[in-house]
DNA sequence: CGAATCTTGTAGCCAAGGCTACATTTCGCA
DNA sequence: TGCGAAATGTAGCCTTGGCTACAAGATTCG
């Protein structure tokens, strides 16, 4: 039997990894949307907004709080942590890189926010910087 | 409270989708390679590859079992069927054109390929036609 | 002010996808 | 040929992320 390549077993870790993250980066973001827009974050509209029912984001929310991005107490909104908001800022930057670039090679706009929703948590920090100076190139074109 | 914006939960809502059928497609592919190279894929190797235990390799293929994408005897190889085949084929061709496009945008190659381990099973058909397209034109530059 | 309504919490179910430990079958080779 | 090693199966545990049903706190309004 022939040698198991290591860099495909790499590349099948990171993504199991990235798919495990990929629910807590959009509930920070999600997060952090709603207390821009109202000052808190609830859990009925932080469920209606991901398309879940509520005690699935409540489960979500006390994973945050476990990992030190969120706050909250009983019957009250959700807020971020410095961690927390330092990710959502994170995550919705590369968020609209991912889209920016899925545009630029010709995604229709409305698949292309569809198709970033799950892609942009696979994309590594070398993939976003290739991302960027591509965007940049082309803006200079 | 502003409307929720539907076309959002439908990004959420695909993201979960095409996560839940990550795994499945990853190991019909790699069934399909196993099988390519020494005639049939047996449990250990598929687990080897994937970077798994193999009683975790065993389980998903009794989701494929199930879901009518493989067949295996017991103590044998697994081998897949005519409608696994034809995802097999699907997902390869896929893989190779994220690849291409992470490249012809200027991600490095090992970044490509690892990123594109996660970020493949999120390109939609329409999202492919796109990356296909740009490929081509800059090909014929 | 109190009752209805809305929001949140809690309990408990399920499937998927990891794992380790151990049992059993197959296979290769002395 | 038979025995030890390798491969596979099975049991059972854990976490995550869905869900429904129901309990309880908070708000609103007549
Ligand atoms: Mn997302
Ligand atoms: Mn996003
Ligand atoms: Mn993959
Ligand atoms: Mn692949």
């Amino acid at each position: 039997m022939t040698d198991t390549d290591p860099s495909q077993i790499k590349g099948f870790n990171r993504a199991r990894e990235r798919a495990a993250r990929a629910l807590l980066e959009d509930y920070v973001e999600m997060i952090a949307d709603l207390t821009a827009e109202f000052g808190e974050a609830r859990i009925t509209e932080i469920a209606a907004r991901l398309g879940v029912a509520h005690p699935t984001a409540t489960k979500a929310v006390a994973r945050l709080k476990r990992e030190g991005l969120a706050v909250s107490r009983p019957y009250r909104g959700v807020f971020l942590t410095e961690t927390g908001e330092a990710l959502a800022d994170q995550v919705r930057e590369r968020h609209r890189t991912v889209v920016a670039l899925l545009r630029a090679v010709g995604v229709p706009e409305e698949v292309a926010e569809i198709d970033a929703e799950g892609i942009e948590h696979h994309v590594s920090s070398r993939t976003l910087e290739a991302f960027e100076a591509f965007l940049a190139s082309k803006a200079g074109k």
